[in-house]
DNA sequence: CGATCGCTCGCTATCGAGCGATCGGTGCGATAGT
């Protein structure tokens, strides 16, 4: 380790190597599979660069955003280390990128999931041999490989090729069922979990809730009017993140807005114009984030709930990473849980499911595109409905995404819908977890940290309801410890998240995140211990 | 789920109410056209 600490310092310039980095970095050296769930601003990144540098041999790195995957060349470039990045751009970078790959040079090579569905891609990376690979921004295999970015689900068979390097995972947030199906969807073996804390005391924590959106706006915009220092407004949609940066920028407010439907160039201006502190305030969309690391962010308000709690964390966890005071803020309306109620909700229907299964038992083994051609839906849609289809094993995948039937239609279908019910049930609950936080009368860092598994006796003095003296007593009768295991009659298993009042809540396997009467379950013995 | 758009109807002097349809978030890469 004392190695590591000199490598740290030479070629990456940093003074001391922080606990959840060095205990991650020696988990790799040893050859252990590894998670590492640590805050943003601990060097997450210097994780992989410091063990693949003390490997030396190849490390492939999976990054979500070309941007980002600029960012870390650059880093790594300054570093010292051969570096190439493969994506559908820059020619030169490319060839590179190959060459490094065929003559298994030591360096990093970074790339998107999606490079992982060509096959000369993975011919190139099974001759390779890599020591070491690093996925980053690893809650996007749970969060996005589902629909979004189907290929996050193939990062597995893709390190099964390279001949199973040890795997290093890293996330800043990852409540303890994303860390469960990051090591499963990765197919990580017997993995070192290291995780950092959650907790960031100097955030202050704030809800304000509205009856009609009118009276919400006007008092969000005198909130940015009168704010100090650099912050970002998290909106729903790109109209209200043009309407809202519109109607600031006429009140005098430095302000620009930020989303997908921008221009690229216009959505590096604002990026980059926010970091120089040519624009004060961003209005965004969930596209604004990733990659941003500006210390001194003064503020994070919601103008809408966010889709889940995870996805607050992530967002309000860009303020104050200087440690200073910032003031979070959600702006909260019930009724604008319905937007993340509808995105929740979509999901693959039993009549794709059906397409795909009878595409599959007509015409076997085939790929992703010749069920397209038989099943007549889009590649993306026979795409969801095959991860179904995988997720329920009701067929199997064999050489390269080559699939073959395994069970009969009928039954495949049904399996495969099951997990499908399943799947938007939990989905459905992280929406209402968002509303109980909203909703919530005690303390809020309390709530947020065992959200993601951290004991935390509050009041932290800090939040809201603290400082107003609302939060309740804790909750006399607590007849399961929390973080255990239980099994409720109907909803079946579950881990047992906290107790508020005379409520508690239960994250089950099957239907997500229930809020249930303490006493209701004892008396009635609708819970038990699981054994 | 909820907000908004655009249409029709009805009634009348310029639109307003009511209805159903539509849309809403994240990015990669490939492709077509300069």
């Amino acid at each position: 380790m004392q190695d590591v600490a000199a490598l740290a310092r030479e070629r990456l310039g940093y003074d001391v190597l922080r606990p959840g980095q060095a205990e991650a970095v020696g988990a790799v050296l040893d050859g252990q599979d590894t998670l590492a769930v640590l805050a943003t601003g601990t060097g997450k990144t210097a994780i992989y660069q410091l063990a693949g540098l003390a490997l030396g041999g190849l490390t492939i790195v999976v990054s979500p955003l070309v941007a980002l995957q600029r960012d870390q060349l650059r880093a790594l470039s300054a570093a010292g280390a051969e570096v190439a990045e493969l994506n559908s751009g820059d020619h030169a970078g490319q060839h590179q990128a190959r060459a490094m790959l065929a003559e298994r040079r030591t360096g990093f090579v970074l790339m998107s999931p999606e490079q992982l569905t060509h096959v000369d891609v993975l011919d190139l990376l099974a001759a390779s041999r890599p020591h070491l690979v690093a996925v980053d921004e690893a809650h996007l295999v749970s969060e996005w490989g589902q629909d979004f970015r189907p290929d996050y689900l193939r990062v597995a068979a893709a390190i099964r090729t390279m001949g199973r390097p040890p795997t290093l995972a890293l996330t800043a947030t990852a409540a303890p069922p994303v860390r469960d199906e990051i090591v499963h969807r990765l197919e990580m073996r017997s993995p070192a979990v290291v995780v950092g804390g959650f907790d960031r005391p100097n955030l202050n924590l704030a809800v304000h809730t509205f009856a009609d959106e009118e009276t919400k706006n006007r008092r969000l915009l005198s909130h940015v009017r009168s704010s100090r220092g650099p912050g970002v407004v998290y909106v729903a949609t790109h109209r209200h993140a043009e309407e809202l940066a519109a109607e600031l920028g006429l009140a005098g407010v430095s302000a620009q807005a930020y989303h997908a439907g921008l221009a690229a160039k216009e959505r590096r201006d604002v990026q980059d114009g926010f970091l120089a502190d040519r624009y004060r305030v961003v209005v965004a969309t969930v596209a604004f984030g990733m990659g941003i690391d500006k210390p001194g962010i003064r503020w994070v308000s919601h103008a809408e709930a966010p889709g889940s709690v995870d996805a607050y964390y992530q967002e309000i966890g860009r303020a104050g990473r200087d440690g200073e005071p910032a003031d979070i803020e959600l702006f909260y309306r019930h009724a604008n849980l319905g937007i993340n109620r509808f995105f929740a909700s979509g999901g693959v229907r039993d009549e794709d499911l059906y397409a795909v299964a009878a595409a599959i038992d007509e015409h076997h083994p085939a790929d992703i595109a010749e069920l397209a051609a038989t099943s007549r839906l889009s590649p993306a849609r026979v795409e969801r409905a095959f991860g179904r289809l995988t997720d329920a094993r009701a067929v199997t995948v064999t050489h390269r995404f080559k699939l073959a039937a395994r069970t009969d239609v009928d039954q495949a279908v049904a399996k495969a819908s099951a997990v499908e019910h399943d799947r938007r049930e939990v989905a459905r609950s992280r929406v209402e977890m968002v509303a109980a936080y909203a909703e919530h009368s005690g303390c809020r860092r309390e709530f947020l940290l065992s959200y993601f598994g951290e004991r935390y006796d509050g009041p932290c003095g800090n939040c809201d309801n603290d400082l107003s003296g609302r939060t309740a007593a804790p909750a006399a009768e607590q007849p399961f410890p929390v973080g255990s295991r239980v099994r409720h009659r109907t909803f079946g298993p579950g881990l047992v998240e906290r107790y508020d009042g005379t409520t508690m809540t239960v994250l089950f396997d099957r239907v997500g995140y229930k809020e249930l009467r303490t006493a209701f379950m004892t008396y009635n013995h609708l819970l038990d211990p699981e054994a």
